[in-house]
DNA sequence: GCCTTTTCTGCTCATATGAGCAGAGTGGGC
DNA sequence: GCCCACTCTGCTCATATGAGCAGAAAAGGC
């Protein structure tokens, strides 16, 4: 039955032990009939073998393993993992990842003088998480057009001020739809002197904070009335998988709907993939596969995620 | 926000650095600018607060903790709790506790001169579970009348042989059904001098290991025959829990229905109270209850269990 | 505001632990 | 059977860590 693996078993004992009663390894040893010697490489065979596992467990807690593995699969210059700790719940993973990323903004050095951002929910918490005087003097302005039809027209406002105000700065924000309904419109608001101000600031930014949404009829530009749920259907039959500062990406990252994209008001995903520091938090079940086509794609430099979804990016099964 | 509770913070990320990444206290005082002796205080306390959680891995691992709860609330020799490690299935958690007393019984000094046992699957996976030569020159000795109506049959007997041959012992059965028709029977069986003779062996064993049944339909006596689906629905009505030694009992651990107790093959439970090793191998979801019963009525010196079933046992809910 | 009490900090020192090494044991090839 | 290669064991020694303590800082009472 077995006497094959005995040492694996003594291994175990001599853990249960060591850590669980916190006895020494001399007094293991003891116990065992063994030198503390032989105790101290049973441990660490345990150890190497996995048998034991040391989970720090805290909402606040990273998972800097993961966070290693993904800079280097990605090319990242950080990543920031945050656990997931058993919950499934959308919302609490979005709260967690949003605190991870104002933790990791408040922590950014050098300390930019302008932040680009984005809106929506997990933007919103970000700026919610964000401690006050995180920094002083930041400017914040606004990258893609906002929402102006329903009551979330203030949340988009709400979250620059908010980011600003806790960092005694200025926010400045893109006075224009997220997207026109013909491309004609489009290229003269963004020629307002108004608009472009903004847009050249944008472009200006020394560091970028955006989300990504899922493409599917939730979508904050479906609530806001920019697309219809068909307009969505549509996309994803091509190929969306999700949005990224107002504009449809497919799997590869490219915009999956050019005429679309020729419509929305914002930088350029490339201008994004430009920038030196660009940070995206995404966050939450559904949006792995947005997150795999943000990091794929280059689109950021900095990924503030969950536990679950840097497992799912580092899944073997899509090679890098 | 925060700033509450910022050493709480600090010992997370101390923690992260020290067991994640580990570096030494040392170095985790270099990156968070803090004294070594410091970072080993927030470590002290994050392990106070239950913030680092040490996990032993492996079937064969025990719960060290929950068992010395276990010996304390009930007064128990010994405890053995195996991990439950996630799974739900209850023939694994059967397999996991059998493998424990196994392990258990060949590591009980003395060596008991003659085991009294009783017989069903969980009984049968201890069997399987001893590793050959687990002792020397022990005899086996059976408590409680067997099955003889099915293909069971055999498994009664082969788990008592099994045990025996492992140590190099003898095996003696009990040759009488479990439960008989009329009390008289049961009387004059017992006068007969082979069932007599072992009895008496069975009252003198040195030890005894058993497991319970769930009071059910699938209980191994209603399988074999000796009473029917409605004979058990009947009891359970009366307050049965389950069966020990192919005796029903109550919540409290009093037999529940006397006329049936009368016509019982086997060892009395007052008996097995008395007797100074009793290991009883309780394990499953399902049979939380009937352990509770156990336990509480002093039925067993020794519990070998499963995680659930200990922290079930050990709910405060219930006052011991 | 001043003093007492409590908590916190940085230290010394004893102890626990891991790295590295030489000799003992083990197994396989011939 | 003998030798070589390999692994395993018990050691020395350097390092990491926790206990205990005195002074500093903070909190609370009046």
């Amino acid at each position: 039955m077995e006497a094959i693996d005995n040492d694996e078993l003594l291994s175990i004992r001599a853990a249960e032990l060591y850590y669980d009663e916190n006895k020494t390894q001399d007094e293991v040893g003891a116990i065992l009939k063994l030198t503390r010697w032989k105790v101290g490489r049973l441990l660490a065979s345990a150890k190497e073998k996995g048998f034991i596992r040391i989970e720090i467990v805290h909402p606040r807690a990273r998972r800097l393993t993961l966070e290693r593995s993904l800079k280097e699969r990605f090319a990242l210059a950080d990543a920031i993992v945050v656990p997931t700790a058993g919950t499934h719940d959308a919302d609490d993973l979005r709260a967690r990842a949003a605190q991870g990323a104002a933790d990791y903004l408040a922590s950014l050095r050098p300390v930019p003088r302008t932040l680009g951002i984005s809106w929506g929910r997990t933007l919103h918490d970000v700026a919610e998480h964000l401690a006050e005087g995180w920094a002083t003097g930041v400017n914040v302005v606004q990258i893609n057009g906002g929402v102006s039809v329903n009551q979330r027209a203030g949340t988009a406002a709400a979250t620059a001020f908010e980011i600003a105000r806790k960092a005694s700065g200025q926010a400045t924000l893109l006075p224009s739809p997220a997207i026109l309904e013909r491309r004609e419109t489009k290229l003269s608001i963004e020629a307002d002197r108004t608009v472009a101000g903004v847009l050249t600031m944008a472009a200006n930014a020394s560091a970028y904070l955006y989300s990504a949404g899922v493409a599917g009829a939730d979508s904050a530009l479906v609530e806001s009335g920019y697309l219809t749920g068909a307009d969505v259907d549509e996309l994803v039959r091509r190929g969306a998988v999700g949005d990224v500062v107002g504009r449809y990406i497919d799997a590869a990252g490219m915009i999956v709907d050019p005429s679309l994209d020729e419509r929305t008001v914002g930088m350029s995903l490339d201008a994004l993939r430009a920038a030196t520091t660009s940070i995206a938090v995404i966050a939450g079940e559904g949006k792995h596969a947005v997150a795999r086509a943000v990091v794929t794609s280059g689109l950021c430099t900095v990924l503030v995620t969950d536990e679950g979804t840097a497992l799912d990016l580092l899944n073997p099964d899509f090679p890098a």
